[in-house]
DNA sequence: GCACCTCGAGTTCC
DNA sequence: CTCGAGGTGC
């Protein structure tokens, strides 16, 4: 065989590629080694200096790839063209039994379900994408919607094909799960300690960490698998049925598979799968954290369709959480961003559910009363959602002789002093120091420099508690002040503080370098968008999302900073309490101070843009009026009081109601009319609804001019549901609000249509059900173009 | 008024 | 990841 005979150089580097990848596949994905390991290197050897001779002959799918590439400065970013979403979860017989309930709820089935099961590996998601056949690019899970490209890494395991076998679709798509097997992780770990190099603690951490090598050279130096278990975009050819037979095709083509799977029926069948999996579960040679259920049916998978983030018709049934005994030597509090103060158990080191934990939540008040847990005290720990390590009961009869006391909340904070205090009907106590406090500071910067923030890279949480301690800096503000020789002061005032002068300053040369990278990625973080402030800003109650709307509807700080609670209620997902913490923040004259010192440093928001123009029906008289949150005027009845005034005063409701005396002449009921009349006794509410008049009229004037003949979709309702061949969902809402639609969430009787992509969910079954029109992206575009 | 969903906040370890 | 709370639709 290896000595056939090949005229060129180009037919013996193809022969030879195509015989090396045969053999790999026998012996990673078959378990069928084929030839000696030596033969195979020889093999490997002559094709590697066939390929440096003529560099032109180095085939895509040639296992000479798999050694690594040169070193990649960072990760290039990949969007998934079908989003990678996660599973629900199951833990008993009983989520189980609901699960499979659901399922048959929702296919109207008559019969068991049939179920494809299959192990759950503790790995590392993977898409990987094919296009003819020939592996092209691989990438991480990431967020389900965007992830790392991590192609060179992924090139370099041996049991994924470089070329698929047989006929392959235009473009295939395969998830699966990269991971570690025990033995390999093992003999990593022996050359670890060999070397004198740190050992990794799971082989999930192993993997990862392979993974996230910038130098593939050394992910191939690390024995990673990889078993597929899902599909994401594919074109150019049938999805097969079932998705028991996308496996078996997968297995055709080349690719691993997981030899533990079944087609079973029935609740009954997945409980009998879970068992016979956890008894195999020792002997395997991959750790795994569960088993996975799928309606075995595409089709059935299609009509189940997602709630949210997970699709219904999966489940992940895992396997208790291990579980370990240890005991609490301390009970301590943290001060978090928002004062919220949290008692933290320190516990003796102990291994549990593959990582040492040290701390553990213990959430609140309630919480800790509830379990009862004491200093002294030995507790059973356990990794919740195998990740948040969590206090599970306390093991009483090991309570120390003399008991312990029973923890208290500290009445005043630990960090500054002030009182504690607890809202009624709240879990969370919290310092009422506010900015006072300087671990409510710290997190506020801490917050502040975020990544999803204003992302200061190189300020990480030991410099910011220094610069707050050392009083460079109070607020947010002061770091666009800094300089380098404050840097260096609070660097050299950290060292002795935590007794740790570094050999470098003792031989009396001070490094530099680092804090001149701090301050030009300070000075970088000077433009974020406007969303992004807003978020940096900490205001309560003010996450990404309604970050983001404020910037989306009033587009301008300078008008977010002086909206009144009215105007923001009127926002799409902000109601009373939100409008309220936001209107505090910033009727608190020390926050507009820092936020004036921020724009006076030099920050500046970029792409601030005029009011959304969606935001003129938002500003109705009536609307505005009923969301002041003046008692008992609901909008039925602000509708009646202001379509009255509205008759006297045209244009100036708001105005008019201001300076009107008296309220029982409009047909109120006598209670409303009292408590509006009440209201109204307070001059500084009248103030407010003068002042309410006067930032509206300020705003329709900066709203832009919907063009006279507007959309032609004006006051039509959209539902956009499953994920669209070419756009993404925020292009389809744009094109959609550009010709005068609305886009809401749910569907409903008023729902004009519905926009259907691929893997529609329950919407798309309710607007067949309420017989609204449905669309896909093709008639989306023919109904906004025409 | 209730059920459902989404968002915010806090937390751990590598 | 999980909990609690806020918002919204029915």
């Amino acid at each position: 065989m290896s000595n056939t005979q090949h005229a060129t150089p180009a037919e013996r580097a193809a022969w030879l590629a195509a015989e090396l990848n045969r053999h790999l596949h026998a012996y990673h994905v078959l378990d069928a080694p084929t030839i000696p390991d030596a033969e195979y290197d020889k093999l490997f050897g002559e094709l590697q200096s066939i390929e440096a001779a003529h560099p032109e002959l180095q085939a895509p799918d040639s296992p000479t790839l798999r050694v690594g590439a040169p070193p990649l400065d960072d990760f290039a970013s990949v969007t998934h063209a079908v989003p990678m979403l996660s599973l629900n979860n199951g833990f008993n017989d009983e989520d189980i039994e609901n699960f499979d309930r659901r399922v048959r709820e929702g296919l109207d089935a008559v019969q068991l379900v049939e179920y494809a099961t299959e192990a759950k590996f503790d790995g590392l998601a993977i898409n990987l994408r094919y296009e003819d056949g020939v592996f092209v690019q691989a990438a991480t899970r990431g967020d389900g919607y965007t992830g790392e490209d991590v192609t060179a890494n992924i090139r370099t395991i041996k049991g994924i094909p470089l070329r698929l076998i047989g006929d392959a679709p235009p473009v295939l798509e395969v998830r699966g799960e990269v991971l570690m097997f025990k033995a390999d992780f093992a003999a990593l770990n022996a050359r670890q300690r060999e070397l004198g190099q740190k050992e990794f603690v799971n082989p999930r951490n192993a993997a990862a960490g392979a993974l996230r090598q910038l130098d593939s050279r050394i992910t191939a130096q690390r024995k990673l698998s990889f078993y597929a278990y899902g599909i994401g975009e594919l074109s150019g050819a049938e999805l097969p049925a079932t998705h028991s037979a996308l496996l078996d095709w997968y297995a055709e083509l080349g690719l691993p598979v997981c030899a533990e799977r079944e087609v079973v029926r029935g609740k009954d069948g997945l409980l009998g799968y879970y068992e016979r999996i956890g008894k195999a579960r020792p002997a395997l040679p991959y750790e795994i954290d569960g088993v996975v259920y799928k309606t075995n049916r595409f089709e059935d998978q299609r009509a189940l369709g997602f709630v949210s983030r997970a699709p219904r018709f999966a489940l992940a049934h895992k396997f208790p959480a291990e579980e370990a005994l240890t005991t609490v030597q301390a009970i301590e509090v943290q001060v978090g961003r928002t004062g919220a103060i949290t008692p933290v158990a320190r516990l003796a080191p102990v291994f549990v559910g593959g990582v040492t934990v040290t701390n553990a939540t213990l959430h609140n008040e309630d919480e800790v009363r509830r379990k009862d847990v004491r200093v002294g005290d030995t507790v059973i720990v356990r990794r919740a959602g195998d990740v948040i390590p969590e206090v599970l009961s306390v093991v009483l009869e090991k309570r120390p002789a003399p008991e312990p006391l029973m923890w208290a909340l500290p009445s005043e904070c630990p960090v500054c002093g002030s009182h504690v205090v607890r809202e009624a009907d709240e879990a969370v106590a919290r310092c009422s120091g506010g900015l006072f406090c300087s671990a409510q500071r710290k997190e506020a910067i801490r917050h502040f420099c975020g990544r999803r923030m204003m992302d200061i890279e190189g300020l990480g949480d030991r410099y910011i508690d220094n610069l707050v301690e050392c009083k460079l800096v109070a607020g947010v503000a002061d770091l666009y002040r800094l300089t380098l020789d404050d840097l260096l002061k609070m660097k050299r005032l950290a060292d002795e503080r935590e007794g740790t002068t570094p050999e470098t300053a003792a031989q009396g040369k001070v490094p530099t370098k680092w804090a001149e990278n701090l301050l030009d990625a300070i000075a970088a973080a000077k433009n974020p968008p406007l969303e992004r402030l807003l978020f940096a800003l900490g205001i309560r109650h003010v996450g990404e999302s309604t970050a983001k709307t404020l910037a989306d509807w009033l587009g301008k700080l300078d008008l977010i900073r002086k909206a009144p609670v009215a105007v923001l209620r009127v926002l799409p997902d902000i109601g009373g309490t939100v409008a309220e913490s936001i209107a505090d923040f910033f009727a608190e004259e020390r926050n507009q101070q820092a936020l004036d010192a921020l724009l006076a440093a030099g920050v500046a928001p970029k792409g601030e843009r005029a009011p959304k123009a969606a935001l003129r029906e938002k500003l109705e008289t009536v609307a505005l009026l009923a969301a002041i949150g003046i008692p008992k005027l609901t909008e039925p009845r602000a509708r009646q009081l202001a379509e009255q005034v509205e008759q006297v005063k045209p244009g100036a409701t708001l105005l008019a109601l201001a300076h009107l005396p008296v309220f029982n002449v409009f047909g109120l009921p006598a209670n409303v009319a009292e408590a509006l009349d009440e209201w109204m006794r307070e001059p500084a509410n009248r103030d407010s609804l003068v002042a309410l008049h006067e930032l509206r009229e300020e705003l329709l004037a900066q709203l832009p001019e919907v063009a006279e003949a507007e959309g032609a979709m004006t006051g039509k309702t959209f539902v956009l549901t499953g994920t669209l061949p070419t756009m993404s969902r925020d292009q389809a809402q744009a094109m959609i609000e550009a010709a005068g639609g609305k886009v809401s969430g749910s569907v409903s009787k008023k729902t004009s249509y519905v926009v259907a992509g691929a893997e529609a969910g329950s919407k798309l079954a309710k607007a067949e059900e309420l017989g609204v029109a449905i669309l896909d992206e093709a008639g989306l575009l023919a109904l906004l173009g025409g």
